[in-house]
DNA sequence: AACTCTCTTGACACTTTCTTGACATTAAAT
DNA sequence: ATTTAATGTCAAGAAAGTGTCAAGAGAGTT
């Protein structure tokens, strides 16, 4: 079961508050107070957690930092825990990939809930194997056949979404809409990175196994 | 499943938050800074959203007048996302019959809370079952008995007019009207998209199951 | 700063779809 | 039954969509 807490929180009254709290709904929570000692805990002891709750308000460190730090380390749930509450500090928060946000004071039934939602989504998250490809989200990779295949950020969140929607035509506006590209993006740039994506899957536009253009639409997976 | 968002919000860093935030809950996002480019995509390329994300802060058009634009022609529920606060513009966004509105800033998480409550009032879905076929409209797809049959794009919009209508007679105006053909349209291309449809089904023009025609009036499709 | 890899876009050739006049056929009107 | 108007379908040209090259812009590294 997935119930580790790593607790980052300088004040002690609190931090101790949300322990026992924690501990009480069944969490195994290790609390501390200087993030140093935590991110050595997590990245260098590598001891397996499941989900960080981190103050952005810490003694040494910028919370934000920390987040990154742990982030581009680890795929690991952050939660964020802070007295800050504008919003710049919110998008930014949001930005570095955190996993929720909680503006102090908070009820701990509030944290419970919250860790309780963000579990369940990243416990869903694994790989997905569909035909002769195995795709992994998290560290944007995919494997064909056993061999791996070197799609590009932009490839990848393309081949993604198609097979995520295997046997249903995506017109390129969709795709464009749904990879966050600008709206003024040409349909010729999605022709070009399906394209590619063919060229290293190995699939011939005439006769496609793949990826099948559908006239007038778009494209779409058929595993 | 009810989960194709629309959002239009000018800033791209908030817009880059939502749709990822949004993403990582199961809806599938479209944003758009340009109000008149997301306007054409759902009104004239009728792209089949369940919910529309506004932001009433927009460069070229007011806000206001897009969400009275949208519900003037479609029924989809719309959220209202705005700094402006004061009470007038509340009741204002309310009687365009607009569907909650939020202050920003506000937590990605209440805007998930709020799309998921609306979308449960409105409870809607995307897939059209009539007698032995299943057009599922996002993604332009028709299946006829399990089967798949591959209309053009032109074709599709045709039968699921016909289809929309069944029973009824429309006229080959009333088509050309409402797939947004020029009104030059010749009749004759009208009965060669019914041909080639009735082909593709299996549909015989002398004994039709299907696509009947109404002579001297039009076409009507009978389940 | 130089370099590399990725992304985007116009250009051009090519393919598929759309449109339309023509002619045969069929239905209604007289 | 004959006339008139509408429909079914063919075939060809027009229009629109697609595949890919190649060049340039942009990001990220060294």
């Amino acid at each position: 079961m997935s119930r580790k807490v790593l607790l980052i929180e300088d004040d002690p009254a609190l931090q101790e508050l949300i322990c026992s709290f924690l501990t009480s709904y069944g969490f195994e929570t290790h609390g501390y107070s200087d993030p140093k000692k935590a991110l050595e805990c997590l990245l260098v002891k590598k001891e397996p957690f499941d989900i960080v709750v981190l103050d952005l308000m810490l003694p040494g460190m910028d919370g934000f930092d920390v987040a990154k730090m742990i982030k581009s380390q680890l795929d690991i749930p952050i939660i964020i825990s802070s007295a800050r509450t504008d919003i710049g500090n919110k998008i930014y928060g949001y930005d570095l990939g955190t996993d929720d946000y909680l503006d102090k004071p908070y009820e701990p039934r509030e944290l419970v809930l919250r860790i309780e939602a963000v579990l369940r989504r990243y416990g869903r998250k694994s790989e997905l194997v569909v035909s002769d490809f195995t795709i992994d989200e998290s560290s944007k990779s995919v494997m064909m056949a056993g061999y791996p295949i070197d799609l590009t950020r932009v490839e990848f969140d393309i081949f993604l979404l198609l097979v995520k929607n295997r046997g249903k035509n995506l017109s390129r506006d969709q795709i464009i809409g749904s990879l966050g590209l600008g709206d003024e993006t040409k349909h010729r740039t999605i022709d070009m990175h399906i394209s590619n994506i063919r060229l290293k899957i190995g699939d011939d536009a005439k006769e496609p196994r793949y990826i099948k253009s559908i006239w007038g639409i778009g494209y779409k997976f058929t595993g």
